[in-house]
DNA sequence: CCCCATTGGTTGATAAAATCAACTATAGCA
DNA sequence: TGCTATAGTTGATTTTATCAACCAATGGGG
């Protein structure tokens, strides 16, 4: 059918979301699907600043400065301002942040692995090439 | 890296609704990614109810319940009584329901294209194959 | 050196989407 | 008949996302 591609992907991002939140949340603090993107992507910058994360998500400014500050009074980064431009803060975590970042990779590497479960690591590679194929496209 | 499945799945979802939307919105009425999977559910669903909405999608009723007023409001479908069960309403199409949804396969099948374009039918067979896979192994 | 367009970030307001709980009416079975 | 399950509606609330206005710092061109 013309609609199956929408449906499957509309379906497999709403299981995603269900299933990371309850194993995420089950344990740990109100972190939602988004807190977790901006964690992993300032754990991946150097000198990650609050542009980076709406550079690499596509998300609205404004979004990610909540979200942001919302990390922020979980005590879970810290913002310091940069040296060579005072306009930015340089996002880092707190030891409490690493902790909880340590956590999160393991319970992300489960829901991979169940996610994944019978399924080679060809498959996976295919899938993920062609999902960047289509993300492409569509830019 | 561990994160990028997941990174992968929001980048294409989000790229997915963004491009849906402008090839829908663009000359329609104010149709939002999940009046479109009602509408195409109630065409492809004979004596549809909401309740079928509600087990295809996952949704909330509330949710649903309020699409399908919207939809009724904007004159694209029905609600009858079922004769054989007076809790139930049978949506269906209106002729004006019918030309948008047919105008809407065609946006669809644009954007399809456009995602699909310099993928032959193997990989995308490949791909719907193993996010269908995916989907089960989290239910 | 100063002006000004640009960039990084914050905030308020609002819209859109999703969720929860309570409630009505019908169905169908013991 | 009485009880429980099902279909749907509604109100309240929460969560996410978007828009617009704003401030402060930057950096290049005149």
């Amino acid at each position: 059918m013309n609609s199956s591609l929408a449906n499957t992907l509309f379906a497999l991002m709403q299981n995603y979301r269900v299933t990371i939140r309850e194993a995420i949340n089950a344990g740990e603090l109100g972190l939602n699907a988004m807190h977790v993107r901006c964690l992993h992507i300032i754990a991946a910058t150097t000198h990650c600043t609050a542009n980076d994360i709406v550079n690499q998500t596509q998300r609205d400014k404004a979004q990610i400065a909540r979200l942001v500050k919302e990390l922020i009074t979980l005590k879970l980064i810290d913002k310091d301002a940069s040296e060579h431009d005072k306009r930015c803060f340089i996002l880092s975590f707190t030891s409490e942040g690493h902790a909880l970042y340590d956590k999160l990779l393991n319970a992300e590497q489960h829901v991979n692995e169940q996610m994944c479960k019978n399924l080679n690591s060809q498959q996976i590679n295919d899938f993920l090439d062609t999902a960047q194929k289509m993300i492409k496209n569509m830019q």
